[in-house]
DNA sequence: GTTCGCCTTCCTACTAGTAGGTAGACAAAC
DNA sequence: GTTTGTCTACCTACTAGTAGGAAGGCGAAC
């Protein structure tokens, strides 16, 4: 028994597609009403404000990543197998081109003219994200599968920035093999039998 | 005596600093126009349409971007000194804000509704600039200064992708210090030395 | 069990303002 | 005397957002 998206759902999954093609300046509430058949005023009714539309968008998408990574960690045996499933993630996002770049990643790159409401939330997904793979990370060296030149957390930001670094060379030069060509080495370079 | 620049080159240095901030969709003609003092017909007069513009911008940027790593090839004494000089470039343009992101890599995020004239040209400084990278690389193996993981063209593309995703990171989080705590660690994992 | 009022959703029709772009006049420079 | 650069004035299409109303669902009052 599947129940069928509520129109505000549409609505929210059609603005974000539109976000991860063309950011924050990229649409329009005329784009989503010819998207999914309805009036640019019914728009209005569910979300008044773009930046408001745009800022329900990104809660809903960093509390979808918070589950998703939380059942990483629940469902993956060992933290390399919880970053290796993080970045088959992406991988297969970008390869069959179903959410080929991050929403938050897109947004972030216009951090300097969003909306406040909109930008808090960005931040707010990066320093998530952070602490995830920090934690994933220091998991790792605790159980001796892991051994890092830095500390967990500088290691996070250099790992969180080799993804978001991929998925732009990716996009830029059309080559989505090149996701995974550059976070592979990334990642295996961090497992203890590197040195 | 230094030559007053020209209102072509005061049109593409306004826009430069707009599409940094915002991307393509990201600024008006009438923005510029604000900002020089000159009527919106009158850059219609220098640039007939915005995507020529910014595709004249784009070729701009290259070729500055060319000749300077050009010039760090012949000016600093090793591979190694080139790839510090260039990360120490962009870590001054993100600290004094001048320039906290590169044209090209915004734009890239944007490719998939860029104009055909503009994304060509993106996607052109994306293989220029890993061309170089790869060429220090190489170099820098050949003269025992680099131990790679990797083949060079493949550590060329993770080292961008670091570059690019560290931009990333410092807008997002708004801190200019993470560039370099995610791209130094990064270069320094090249070094000889390190294993 | 039907009428009443409220709420939700969507609609048509509109607003003020901005987008990129054009036409033609004018003045100075070559 | 033609080219170059700027201007005023304008155009059409699109932007986000508003006003007001129609259709239907739902629960309570009678």
């Amino acid at each position: 028994m599947k129940s069928v998206a509520s129109t505000s759902d549409k609505i929210l999954d059609v603005a974000q597609s539109l976000i991860v093609a063309g950011g924050y300046n990229g649409f329009s509430y005329a784009d989503i009403s010819d998207a999914i058949g309805i009036r640019k005023a019914s728009i209005h009714h569910h979300f008044p404000a773009k930046a408001e539309l745009v800022a329900v968008l990104v809660d809903r998408y960093t509390m979808q990543a918070q589950a998703g990574l939380q059942s990483l960690l629940e469902q993956a045996a060992s933290p390399a197998d919880q970053l290796q499933f993080y970045i088959d993630y992406w991988r297969s996002c970008i390869e069959n081109a179903s959410q080929p770049f991050c929403v938050c990643a897109m947004l972030a790159s216009e951090m300097q003219m969003l909306p406040d409401e909109v930008a808090l939330r960005v931040r707010a997904h990066f320093r998530n994200l952070a602490a995830w793979l920090t934690s994933v990370l220091q998991s790792g060296v605790e159980q001796g599968l892991f051994r890092l030149d830095r500390r967990p957390e500088e290691q996070a930001q250099m790992l969180m920035a080799s993804v978001h670094g991929a998925m732009l060379s990716a996009r830029a030069l059309g080559d989505p093999g090149l996701f995974i060509a550059v976070v592979g080495p990334e990642i295996a370079g961090l497992r203890a039998s590197s040195c």
